[in-house]
DNA sequence: GATGAATGAGGCTTCATTCAT
DNA sequence: TATGAATGAAGCCTCATTCAT
């Protein structure tokens, strides 16, 4: 019946909601499974119904939340064909996430490099598919002859998201007052890495 | 006595060293207070006599190798006057200390990051003091007429650090045969940046 | 109607059989309902509209069992007079019934045994049932001064039952290719039981 | 030092006697963990210091007990030369054990065969060293010419072994008033075996 | 009657930390 | 100063049972 999986879908996702609250507030080791129930409403037991161990929940959050980004970064860029736009728009893109999903982005860098099953065992695809999106601009800027083509796409990948989520996270750190313009800090970033990858102009 | 005070200085260092490993090992939360007593050939109590507790130890390793680290890397850019220069030194000094303190590096990028007081609480003062040379470095470069004046230093400077560490990380976790080239990726990361900050040639 | 009836006494025969096989596989502790359930083609909440809870299956089991094991063992015995051959035919008859319901006969013997209920609290009426026909027999034949009036009925009965008991428990724990003969068991148990017996010969 | 080594000693010993009672009480999947340590003096984490779980603590029981049964068999044997009186002091000795260490005894017969690790898994040889003392006695018998040829030691050992472990079970199961004499019964079992296993007398 | 999703009590075990020696 | 046996708090997870449909 519709309904039924209808009913399921939202106890799953109340279950996953009330997870990236918990996790962001405590931390994954601090987190409680019981305070997670709670604030879904369910029973403990019922987690389990829908998640393996309290680590499949945290995995499954970064799962369902990095299809939603991937889909949202990949509409962002659909109708931008220059590699330096798509470059600049990615960064809007990434901080625009982190500052309207405070929660989730804070689960997704803080904690989820918490877990060794993540870092040493786990391979976050979905992750690869979102930086890959970044290395396949890099080589079309590159065959358009518009960034230069002795970079390594991997390594421009690697250092632009690391730049992108250091910034993240410090300004998910951040207490309110000091807080820095993160908008502000999308486009330096930008720039900074189309300047740095483009081809000597002439 | 000078005798006793180097023998005390001895085993705080041992257990110091058996952590770095037990904790690239294992991980933090995996790490048993015990199996680092072993390793430094220790009672488990006299870990207590030279740490408050088993989170002080890691952040004492931070310290202790972050003091360490910024003595270097002042060191390596003391005979350096040109910003320009002093920017890709600073990449090619922060990847040697990964290259050459793996177990180190991976305990300070990744087992760091997980302890909530450290992110949430502690305030890592050496790793601003680190940072701070490298915003140092910008301000210089601005006011010799170096780099663009238009960018925040701190921005500059967390963008920087940020694709430090993630392009250490990844080459850390990176299993052996793939593992790539980390110096050339240093040359590539500083071309970046520093073509990035520099003002437009006219 | 009697066709409802029918189809609720099958359901009912079908929990009992998935529930002999699961607890003779996993044991009672380890078996869980749900698997009880999936292999009798039922929903779990179904076994609690024909069983109080897991613990009365158990005991049902052993009810129903018992009730045709009983009825077995009195038609084998029904036309024999002579006290002797009735202890090897009870002897016989026993080790038939271990032998080809290897299931219920792990379940009754291994497994019954670890409900404290049963053992403390449940009095099994059916086992003394068994049980009696054997003092039965004893009493018979003292009576017709073929064994010995010194011994009481109740020691033998148990002592006879145990021995039939842990000698089908050996057979039924013994892996494959070191199985004894346990038909030839059969005819020693009952020889030395019948030789012990009997009245001195003079 | 002598003293802790017999402090040590001590601790185990407190906790193995708080587990007989508890198990013997309670049953063993019954029995909280917690309450033994309470019994025993303990926190509940010194129990892990001397047994690997909960299941290990029962199995030691039974081996530790084992061994003092063993040795007590033994020692009453030792000196009896004639294989008939070898077995009505076996029964004697057996049944002694069931009578003066009620809690051992009921854990031994009833908790033990509760664990299927016990049943299915572990092999208990202390088990099977006390029984070979029987199947011993059997073939000294025949080899004097005083037990039966025909016979086969391991299908007596195994029966004579179960008429005593049924015998004794039911007098721990028993309550008071209607508790049968088990001095009385063991002669009457050995009895029954001595002459079901003897030659026929011409 | 039948279903099966949901419940929630309950307990074993770990391991950082302490403290008597 | 060093030891290491002892402590005991704390939480994940299971699974028998219920009940709304």
């Amino acid at each position: 019946m519709a309904e039924a999986a209808r009913r399921r879908a939202d106890k799953r996702e109340r279950i996953i909601e009330a997870a990236v609250d918990v996790f962001a507030e405590r931390g994954f080791h601090q987190a409680r499974v019981s305070d997670i129930a709670k604030r879904a409403g369910v029973a403990d037991g019922t987690i389990y119904l829908y998640f393996k161990n309290k680590e499949d929940l945290l995995l499954s959050i970064f799962e369902e939340k990095m299809d939603v980004v991937l889909a949202g970064l990949r509409e962002a860029l659909a109708s931008i064909d220059d590699p330096v736009e798509r470059v600049r728009s990615f960064a809007r893109y990434h901080f625009s996430q982190v500052r309207d999903n405070r929660s989730a982005a804070e689960v997704l860098q803080v904690e989820l490099r918490l877990s060794n099953k993540f870092l040493k065992e786990y391979r976050p695809e979905k992750l690869w598919e979102y930086l890959e999106v970044f290395a396949e601009i890099t080589r079309e800027g590159q065959a358009r002859g518009i960034f230069r083509s002795d970079l390594d796409p991997f390594v421009t990948m690697w250092a632009f998201f690391g730049a992108l989520d250091e910034l993240a996270m410090q300004w998910v750190l951040s207490r309110r007052p000091n807080r820095f313009e993160i908008d502000a800090a999308a486009e330096q970033v930008a720039d900074v890495f189309i300047r740095g990858m483009r081809v000597d102009p002439t």
